[in-house]
DNA sequence: CACTGTGAATTGGTTCACAGCC
DNA sequence: GGCTGTGAACCAATTCACAGTG
């Protein structure tokens, strides 16, 4: 639960999890700024436009170097670059999608991840109903050909929406097609997972019950 | 973006948000295990089941009360009824959506959140298009009668499903309408509220951005 | 002179370790 | 004996404050 392993060709060991977690809204606003003409950005604006504080960016930024100019700022459309590398969106990234159920369809539908670089080019269901059916133009796949579809593909992400019971059979799939980074939505307590693999969890549900504690619930 | 205001009609100050965000997956587990005839449980056991460890979750608990018994553990449905009502979960929870498009539309046709309590019962979007029109039964309103609206049947909740330069304003309608928790699906980087309103953020594309670092990406 | 980059100080969160109890 | 509850010790993250620089 605590350790993660990072690639670190950049020496990157040591990186706060939580600083990682943040360059991705950094570089949202600067290719943003940058879209718009800015050229140059203080650490004292960029914390006003992100609800941050000036040294937080500045000492997340310094983790990997040094970007800025002194009595000047940062360079916004050079940051914006640097910290895409960083975080490694220079290249288009594969994905592949288990579950298309409900949710897993809608997410197949969402325009959003192929607007960042991330392209859902494989799907996969249990159900033998939905196999070789397509959806935006992709054939759904049986989860049994999982394993060497994705390596075929070299597909190192993956989008797990199957029902939280599916979930770690499904995963231990994953894992054997060489999958190293799991963006999951079943509502699993605790995906297994060896200590190299990144797991993410998006569930709404825990975060409106977690809201609720500060509204008066009299 | 620091400070939160807490409720505390159990002298709920002071608790870390970082403990009230994992409540919720304790409860989901000890209902699981409650349904499943368990009757007790150790902290060892659970952090066994949630990737957490003893230590942890005492900690947590007593930030609220001693509940478990020295040499035996936790009464699993004591304790699921006790996070729930700290969660404020006892009751049904009315919502609103706002932004009937794609991805609303999705939101509104998720099963997950009736299962859970939490009931979408007004969904508003601008476009005239869509006013007046039906999903999942209920009507689209315009946003321009949602702060009454919201008064009206005293919504507290608000899932936020606009796109991005929608979401300022839209926010601003929705506390004059006097919620008090935002669950924010809008790509945006700051959403400008008073200090006593709950934001949450949903992001996935924000979550494989951070999630790459982690690849190699050579 | 206005800003960055960064050690040092501080704050916040987690883990330890043990006293108390069933 | 086996577990909880909790101060104390530890570790991590944020913020401070200032030296260094374009």
């Amino acid at each position: 639960m605590k350790k993660r392993v990072v690639p670190g060709h950049v020496l990157a060991t040591e990186i706060p999890d939580v600083v990682i977690q943040r360059l991705p809204l950094y570089q949202r606003t600067l290719s943003l700024m940058s879209k718009e003409g800015v050229e140059v950005v203080s650490s004292f604006r960029l914390g006003e436009l992100l609800g941050s504080t000036p040294a937080q960016i500045r000492k997340d930024l310094s983790y990997f170097g040094r970007f800025g100019k002194q009595g000047t700022g940062y360079d916004v459309s050079y940051l914006a670059d640097r910290v895409k590398q960083i975080l490694g969106l220079e290249k288009e990234w594969p994905m592949a999608l288990v579950g298309v159920g409900r949710l897993g369809q809608a997410i197949a539908r969402y325009p959003g991840f192929a607007a960042a670089g991330f392209r859902i080019v494989a799907l996969f269901d249990t159900d033998p109903e939905k196999v070789g059916k397509r959806v935006e133009g992709i054939a759904i796949q049986s989860v049994e050909e999982m394993p060497q579809a994705l390596k075929a593909e070299d597909i190192q992400i993956a989008i797990l929406a199957v029902p939280a019971d599916r979930a770690q059979p499904v995963t231990d799939l994953l894992l054997e097609g060489g999958v190293k980074a799991i963006l999951n939505y079943a509502p699993i307590s605790l995906l297994r997972v060896p200590p190299d693999i990144v797991v993410r969890s998006i569930d709404p549900v825990l975060v409106l019950q977690s809201m609720t504690f500060y509204l008066n619930s009299y």
